[in-house]
RNA sequence: UGUCCCAUAGUGUAACUGGCAACACGUCUGAUUUUGGUUCAGAAGAGUCUAGGUUCGAGCCCUAGUGGGACAACCA
């Protein structure tokens, strides 16, 4: 509704122009290409939202495409996580999924049709003696003894490449560019390799398989993708991939790079997020701790929050580093409005409330969420006998706490306030075991008529009626803000063996019922949600985020 | 001893060539609050990597330097 003018990032100035100068007819389709070799991250996330997004807001459609053109490394077990995951983002792609492999037999043509023009080779060189002629980036390379091969010959060779006759690695198909270029990537660059490996698609078929730069820019183009956006890392390859437009006189998309998304205290190489999973640093690709499309769900974040979280970052090309307090703000920011309140003890000590009648019941209604009129109200079970968070509770309080203690007095939320008049040791620990309070009659949560001053509210748990519950306390997985950063040390090095404190809670009854899509607010906690392992014989919950905490903060100054 | 890309508050992202460089997160105040949450009000924090040049005028253009990054996988 409220309509800010925001300014353009660099790609939609580029389609802006693009549509002014009618270019394309003023058409725009925009591809998410993804390798199915690894479970999606919150990195991926940004370029969908980017490519999703950029098609929505001018008008067009976004391709999913599969990058299958690896078969030894990828997996129908990825192609699957990837299709949820971006519908579970929000997104819907234009028609059905696709696949490189679907065009293998035209890239195959268009092979052909390079060799036919003398502009592609088939090369029997080894691969190390391959790497030996290509040079050094300051040193040009060789060309290969096999560089001028004749057509017909070129041809033979190829086909029989296709049929099977070589095994693997005894031939390439080479583009005939320049060994001299400073683009290592111009340097006769590989177009086909043997591979005799099953495909997840295309199965035994296929022998030989398309390098990236043959299949990419060319599936593109076969889609007649308007704009093509990728990763910096790829910005060397645009030469190549406009000579093969250029050659082979295709449709002519447009490949734009952006910086790739980096987050402090967390790593986003798919071969390390393969380490963590296939070591058992983790529980696997959807642990809450991972930086995955399907860990962050788990763990409860929301689409809405991980696609504000892409609108706020930006799109640049300058290398960045983006705070993960970013993220957990967009989590807290989206959580706080729906999230349902509740209250759960996570460290419980008994209190009892001296003179209130032991037996006896009420039911006190509590709001289910003040920022949403729409949320209702449900009933809470009070007694003599409840559970209170042990650190509300100080016998000597320091100063600058201002919730209970020996004489001090606070609200429980929605109910009566309270005075403590005494407390018990256990004597084994020496650690508090029970505390007793006197209720102040006249001060029910709606009908205050007393004149008890009190500087916080806390939370509590009716003893019989409370619910037990495991809670999954998630902090960060590393320790150090920049765990792949260091030459010289291992990320693994990095691991925060805190990531994880299993706890058993007491959560008010009315969480039996929750439900995996659930998210919650526990009263002055956090935010948690059900984790799928949940059921109703056995609760367990995920902490999503803390809630900003004022008193942590002081506490560390003091 | 090469080519290319990048360089704005702590972190990100903005800024039609010319009002004291804006916004978000973070930080710090204060108010409100039956969540030490939320909300609200406010503050601090960069003079735009450096040096030249073009211009009446440059964060924006040019040159050089410096710093960072990418590029030599039969990976994508």
């Amino acid at each position: 509704m409220s309509e800010e003018k925001k300014t353009l990032n660099f790609i939609e100035q580029i389609v802006e122009k693009d549509l002014l100068e009618n270019k394309h007819g003023g058409r725009i389709l925009t591809r998410f290409p993804p390798e199915p070799n690894g479970y999606l991250h919150i990195g991926h996330a940004k370029s969908i939202v980017l490519n999703f997004g950029l098609a929505q807001k001018y008008g067009g459609k976004t391709n999913l495409r599969f990058d299958d053109t690896n078969p030894t490394t990828e997996d129908v077990e990825y192609v699957d996580s990837i299709l949820e995951d971006v519908r579970w983002l929000g997104y819907s792609w234009n028609g059905d999924a696709v696949y490189a492999s679907d065009y293998f037999e035209q890239l195959y043509e268009f092979a052909l049709a390079l060799i036919k023009k003398g502009l592609a080779y088939v090369d029997d060189s080894s691969a190390e003696e391959i790497a030996a002629m290509k040079g050094t980036p300051t040193e040009p390379g060789i060309e290969s003894p096999f560089r001028n091969r004749s057509v017909e010959e070129n041809l033979d060779l190829f086909e029989r490449m296709r049929t099977g006759e070589f095994g693997d690695g005894q031939k390439v198909l080479r583009a005939k560019v320049d060994m001299a270029a400073p683009n290592m990537h111009l340097r006769d660059p590989l177009m086909y390799r043997i591979k005799k490996a099953r495909h997840h698609r295309t199965g035994d078929k296929w022998n030989i398989y398309p390098m990236y730069d043959f299949a990419h820019g060319q599936s593109d183009s076969i889609e007649q993708i308007t704009h093509s956006i990728c990763t910096l890392e790829f910005e060397v390859h645009r030469p190549l991939y406009e000579w093969f437009i250029q050659k082979l006189e295709i449709f002519p998309s447009r490949q734009i790079e952006f910086a790739r998304l980096n987050l402090s205290y967390t790593i986003m190489s798919k071969r390390r997020l393969l380490k963590l999973v296939e070591g058992k640093y983790v529980s696997g690709w959807d642990d809450p701790r991972m930086p995955t499309i399907s860990g962050l769900r788990r763990r409860g974040y929301t689409p809405e929050s991980i696609r504000n979280f892409a609108d706020r970052i930006g799109i640049a090309r300058r290398e960045n580093v983006i705070d993960v307090s970013l993220l957990e703000f967009s989590v807290r920011e989206h959580l706080n409005k729906i999230a349902k309140r509740v209250m759960v003890v996570m460290d419980p000590i008994k209190m009892v409330i001296t003179n209130y009648p032991a037996g006896q019941n009420e039911l006190l209604d509590s709001v289910n969420n003040p920022e949403d009129d729409q949320s209702g109200s449900r009933q809470l079970i009070f007694s003599n006998t409840l559970y209170i968070e042990r650190d509300d509770f100080m016998v000597e309080p320091q100063k600058g706490f201002y919730r209970l203690g020996p004489g001090l007095s606070v609200r429980l939320k929605d109910a009566y306030k309270v005075t403590c008049e005494n407390f018990v040791l256990d004597e084994a620990t020496g650690k508090v075991k029970e505390i007793h309070c006197l209720y102040h009659p006249d001060s029910k949560s709606g009908q205050d008529t007393s004149s008890v001053n009190v500087k916080a509210t806390i939370h509590w748990v009716d003893v019989n009626s409370a619910v037990n519950m495991e809670i999954r306390l998630y902090d960060r997985l590393f320790l150090d803000e920049a765990p792949d950063g260091h030459k010289d040390k291992d990320f693994l090095e990095f691991l925060n063996p805190d990531s994880l404190k299993v706890i058993q809670g007491k959560a008010e009854a009315s969480l039996k019922d929750a439900t995996t899509h659930d998210h919650f607010q526990f009263m002055r906690m956090g935010y948690f949600c059900p984790d799928p392992d949940s059921s109703t014989e056995k609760l367990i919950f995920n902490r999503t985020v803390t809630l900003k905490d004022a008193w942590q903060k002081q506490k560390g100054k003091n």
